[in-house]
DNA sequence: AAAGAATTGTCAGGTAGCTGACAGCGTAAT
DNA sequence: ATTACGCTGTCAGCTACCTGACAATTCTTT
């Protein structure tokens, strides 16, 4: 599995000799299933690299949810903001107080340059998110989404790409910002107009990716 | 006026002397009101620092468009992505291009870490911006917009906050994701309710910012 | 196998906010 | 003054989408 933030290979970047006091800093941690592992107002801020599993990092009001992104193996996330955290399969971290990489940082330029070009990663998914929710209905976002998600991580087949995405209708809607129902309808149109196909438990296969970009094509 | 990102003062971050060369690279270049200072897709990048004047930063998509921040004195951008820049008011501009400021930036440990938080604080801004497109009304992200701005460049008087914000009912509903008709009824509710008075041109004075806040209160 | 829980499909009803239309106002230009 | 133009207020549809309800299906546990 790629990472999220493909041009940069944190974990290769970390094995090199001159990092090995940063790695010792990093304690383990592991979290169950569905458990919590960051909402505001914690105090303790950490500084963190996915050894295993899935996260999703979210914005939550009252009891709707809004997913920001999905990380998984070899991603890097820092607490901040106003923005959850939370465990999507049983997940092991690498972790550090958010301090005590600052004051690492200082000290290594090549780090500051490797932490920009994250920074700049994720602002630019921030702003293909507004963009989305600003200019796109639902279905838009659908498609936009499994497009996204086959590119990152489908598997070229020959009947089309192979998408394991593991996620329920609920997740999905807290993704594209929208509910349950409607991301079942919707998914079930474009089962039906054949731009997408239902292969099992959150495995879908997409036959041409053309034609889902501009579902509904009429 | 206060810069958008209140804690690094950039102009006299680059008033050191170890800055001379970086600051003898920028040109000065300057744009009428309302012309478009940049488009995605424009092949020259450029950083700048704004010296005088407004600019909006926006997404477009057809014949809508969604202000992402507008920038005043002091502040710096940098093109990317796919928003659009342009000049709200006429506009001078310290520029230089992309390329040759990461070159510097290299050399420049200090200079990273000021981008860093220059990155971290936009990060923090379009987070808000997500929050507020997928959990609040109307309403809520009018009344939200109009605190903001109360904050960060009210003046208090006796009878509340006065606040000139120079824009024009489309050019609010840009900013907060709306269209026009919806803003002026909305703001002319709260006109009523006695929360917001309009005393001129763009020109509003806030009696009580938490009555706005809980807007509508019933 | 059976019971239970979680997930899914679908429909009916309600509503926020968009669009288009048009009239009233201010400001500027001739 | 007079026309013109941009800005504002308001209304009457319209529609995409949300909510709640319930049944059907699929997974999990015992």
């Amino acid at each position: 599995m790629k990472t999220k933030f493909s041009s940069i290979n944190l974990i290769q970047e970390l094995q090199h000799k001159e990092y090995e006091q940063l790695c010792a800093d990093f304690t383990e941690r592991k979290y169950r299933k569905g458990r919590l592992i960051y909402a505001p107002g914690h105090d303790e801020d950490l500084v963190f690299i996915i050894k295993q599993g899935r996260i999703r990092i979210y914005l939550a009001m009252e009891d709707k949810e809004f997913s920001l992104t999905i990380l998984g193996p070899g991603d890097i996330y820092a607490t901040h903001t106003r923005a959850h955290v939370a465990a999507i399969d049983d997940v092991t971290l690498f972790a550090m107080p958010t301090m005590r990489f600052h004051r690492y940082m200082v000290d290594h330029p090549a780090l500051s340059r490797t932490i920009i070009s994250i920074l700049g990663e994720l602002l630019k998914q921030s702003f293909s998110i507004i963009d989305n929710l600003v200019f796109k209905d639902i279905s838009g976002r659908l498609a936009d989404f499994f497009c996204h998600e086959a590119a990152y991580d489908g598997r070229q087949t020959e009947e089309g790409i192979l998408l394991s995405l593991d996620l329920t209708m609920e997740q999905l809607a807290a993704i594209i910002g929208s509910s349950r129902q409607t991301v079942s309808t919707i998914l079930n149109g474009m089962q039906r107009a054949g731009v997408i196909c239902k292969v099992g438990r959150g495995v879908y296969r997409i036959p041409n990716l053309d034609l889902l970009k501009n579902f509904p094509s009429l």
